[in-house]
DNA sequence: CGCTTTACTGAATACGATTGCAAAAAAATT
DNA sequence: AATTTTTTTGCAATCGTATTCAGTAAAGCG
């Protein structure tokens, strides 16, 4: 015994079992040509001893690790980050694939993140609700790591996105809005600089410009008490909205918390509120919160395909 | 060039740099005696050819992976679990370790997730809302992999554990029915088998037993839709409960919500109900609930710090 | 039964770094 | 300038596994 440290090397195994230690590593690996008997005979001298093969040295050799590196913001504001990045470790954990995780803040830089994925010979990384620097994506690709984003993109950029139709969303809303005979509506964004609340908001603008019909314009950081915030703003004028259009669902139920509670408003009949994500929250009896679903599973599903090939 | 793979070694980078390997290794730990000119060299030459340490290769000699293992549950249906992952990765990544996530359902046997961590070579876990089995914190000991859990656990398993005073917990909000001059509480049980319910309801029913005041029970499963359930259930008996006190803040939502808009009762004069966690949502204007906060910044950062040592 | 084909096996090497050791270079001392 | 001390450096061994290659045993065949 060499080292003070209990670690179990496929030699120790062989030579209890009388093997060499090549054999070892063939019983192990599925479809090495190893007879049943000798499989047999590592198999209960591995178990005899504890023995598991060590990953590192193994991903050394074959260059494979089965590890993917994932970065997610928004997780603890955003219970919808939250779903996709529990389908997203799912999914990845069926496909024998480790994840390596970074949870980051939406705006955060993701200079120092990635090269550590890199170090640890992610073979891919996803990336959602946090932007990618052009020169980080470049760098994975000389690397021959593929990238993926899901709600988020960088024109230029060569790294696979999955967003869901936010420009389409914006539009259904705001024909919904007009249909009902609304004749004022805000929308209220969340942060300047995310693609999905843009998209959203220009899908909007687009049908209400069409319609020669104005819009008023709150922001908010994506948090339920900032929209609140907002929506007293916006109510609070002296020619108010009639509907409210949120670049979320948390912000939409901070919205309908601040017209509701904050200002004895009726919902639906004196302003109404749309959200965007479908959160289980906006189903729930005190907010009945009428929003626009992103098939959350189908790009969870195709992002993780298109990264692993 | 052996390998078509764009891999660049600390070899090349020593051609390049004019030095042996040994010194761009030694460049590259902050701590080798390296002259600072070689290092210079040596950056340089690392920069050219975008070169990064293989960090599997290190960890194979060093023993040392800088990775934990992460285990949840109840990530989708508790904003308390998915805030403590958030917490937790955040603080991991400040003290340089990697996070290899797994994300598990609360019941879901974790016999065929600790192996795959401990293949990876992790050099801790930390278990959060889920459990244990004894044989795989004797396997994770005699790998001398050390384990700490959040919010659980096993009687008689050498592991850390961490949880909020639960059992204390239980008797607060049972005073606090008490002294407030309630007759007929009623416990609204999360999941059997998991320890934070069960020592909450034994603190609760403790103090009452005390004062010889009965209790009504309910069970649901974790979740917003079936504690809705069981309060229509509880509240719509000849002998409704005054007072609910549920497992955790989700469920409680639920019950608010079944007696405010299922049934028209008026919180708190009709029935009052009291949460535990102190999730963001219970403050929200809309419910206000009452509830038990845990300390879960301290849970977060005594566990990281005593599984590291 | 001898010969070819096939199935296993083991020795040796490689993966890409870290590190002890001894030699070389630089600095400090006499 | 010679010697000692200190700082750098390169060589070589090592981590634990996968895999090639050559050799051996088993099987198939006429």
């Amino acid at each position: 015994m060499k080292h003070s440290r209990n670690s179990v090397t496929s030699i120790e195994v062989a030579k209890l079992a009388g093997v060499s230690q090549s054999s070892v590593s063939r019983a192990f690996s599925h479809e090495g040509p190893v007879s049943v008997k000798t499989r047999r005979k590592v198999r209960d001298a591995a178990r005899k001893l504890g023995y598991q093969p060590n990953a590192m040295a193994r991903s050394l050799i074959t260059r494979r690790t089965s590890m993917v590196g994932m970065v997610i913001a928004n997780v603890h504001n955003n219970p919808f980050y939250t779903e996709v990045l529990d389908l997203l470790s799912r999914k990845f954990q069926k496909l024998g694939q480790k994840v390596m995780l970074f949870i980051v803040n939406r705006d955060q830089n993701l200079d120092d993140i990635l090269p550590q994925l890199l170090e640890y010979q992610v073979e891919g990384i996803l990336v959602t609700a946090a932007t990618l620097s052009s020169t980080m994506a470049e760098e994975c690709e000389r690397w021959g790591r593929p990238v993926a984003m899901i709600n988020r993109y960088v024109p230029g950029v060569h790294a696979s996105w999955f967003c869901c139709a936010n420009y389409e969303g914006g539009k259904m809303v705001a024909k919904l809005l007009l249909d009902a005979n609304h004749q004022r509506p805000a929308f209220l964004a969340g942060s300047e600089d995310t693609t999905t609340s843009i998209d959203r908001e220009r899908g909007f603008m687009e049908i209400l410009n069409q319609e020669k019909v104005e819009a008023l314009r709150e922001i908010g950081e994506y948090t339920y008490q900032d929209a609140y915030d907002a929506a007293i703003r916006l109510l609070d004028r002296k020619d108010p909205p009639d509907a409210i259009f949120c670049a979320n669902d948390i912000m939409a139920l901070g919205v309908m918390d601040a017209a509701k509670n904050g200002l004895g408003l009726k919902i639906p009949e004196e302003v109404s509120i749309i959200g965007f994500d479908d959160i289980p929250m906006s189903s729930w009896s005190s907010y009945s919160l009428t929003t626009v679903r992103q098939p959350i599973q189908g790009m969870v599903h195709t992002s993780v395909e298109e990264l692993l090939n």
